[in-house]
DNA sequence: TAAAAATACTCCATAGGTATTTTAT
DNA sequence: ATAAAATACCTATGGAGTATTTTTA
């Protein structure tokens, strides 16, 4: 059977990027890390499977046809989409096995906060919640200075603070409601 | 040297869909037309180059993990870009080398026209854009009926009427002016 | 235990390279 | 004449397959 069912491959989305901003295929040699000799046979087979040309070629290098110049913003989108699920991936292994310890005083802690944490919980498993109950705001602020807390609920007009301490990656989702 | 520097597959984004569509492994190997090994061999690929777990695994089937959810519409982005980009392509190639002949009286003719067709040619310079010149309404459409034109040029409120016999796979762009 | 996924192993199509030739100005 | 792109040819990575073993509800 025939390898790579797939006909566009994304080195070829790549080159096609590279070689209408640098407006040659030599020069986008070094943004490609890729030889002059590649480059050309990936524009090619993507010309030949899409049966269009992409580029009028000439001395002083390449110049996208209407052709290219439409489908150049989509080739922009799948790096972008590529680059998307990159950072997902990022995010969530910088989160494995982390832990965020929230303190709060104890008319929070029973009101809103554990809906709050169950549906943290539920989006990141691997995570693990735990809350240090306090009987003043003062005792708050007091665990988050001693870095017994990673995340602090308090009052308006700081009704979130918190510490760059934490055991954990987290860099977004600090979970606090109005 | 290596070969294939990209980190992520297209067929991997496909696998992805189809396992988390399927919400098997097994399942999936009808709608991808791939055996069963190559699906595992793929999401196993894709998860060791992300670092993370797409999908829980079961007697039952296959499930997506939290990250795998937030993932799966940026894969799906990117088959929509390529989707796009063969469209991109699939017009142009059914435009190329055909001919529009259009039919309009001779005051519209002088008027707007050279400007909308100068736009157009640019884009599509591969496409003959001819003029038939008619001294009154009645001639553009008996030219039309004749297949004399492709596109006709008429008052309102019939502004724009054309014929499907065209020489050219034209499908879209049917430019009129207000 | 049975259905599903993972592994072991093989194969060859193809991405990628070097060296050279062709093209366009 | 000369810079750029295309082509020829080669190598070996990794995609895809069949057969089998390992999981897990």
């Amino acid at each position: 059977m025939s390898r790579s069912r797939d006909k566009l491959k994304l080195f070829q989305m790549r080159a096609l990027l590279a070689v209408a901003e640098c407006r040659s295929f030599s020069r986008a040699v070094d943004e490609l890390e890729l030889s002059q000799s590649s480059i050309s046979h990936a524009i090619a087979a993507l010309e030949a499977e899409l049966g269009i040309s992409l580029f009028f070629r000439g001395r002083q290098g390449a110049q996208l046809t209407p052709v290219g110049e439409r489908i150049l913003p989509q080739a922009r989108n799948i790096l972008v989409a590529l680059e998307a699920i990159e950072k997902e991936a990022d995010l969530a292994r910088g989160l494995e096995g982390g832990s965020v310890r929230i303190a709060a005083f104890r008319s929070l802690a029973t009101s809103f906060l554990p809906a709050t944490i169950a549906h943290f919980s539920a989006q990141f498993p691997s995570i693990t919640v735990s809350l240090v109950e306090c009987s003043y705001q003062e005792e708050v602020e007091q665990a988050l200075q001693e870095e017994r807390a990673d995340l602090g609920l308090l009052h308006l007009p700081t009704l979130v603070n918190y510490s760059q301490h934490g055991t954990t990656g987290l860099r977004r989702n600090h979970y606090a409601s109005g």
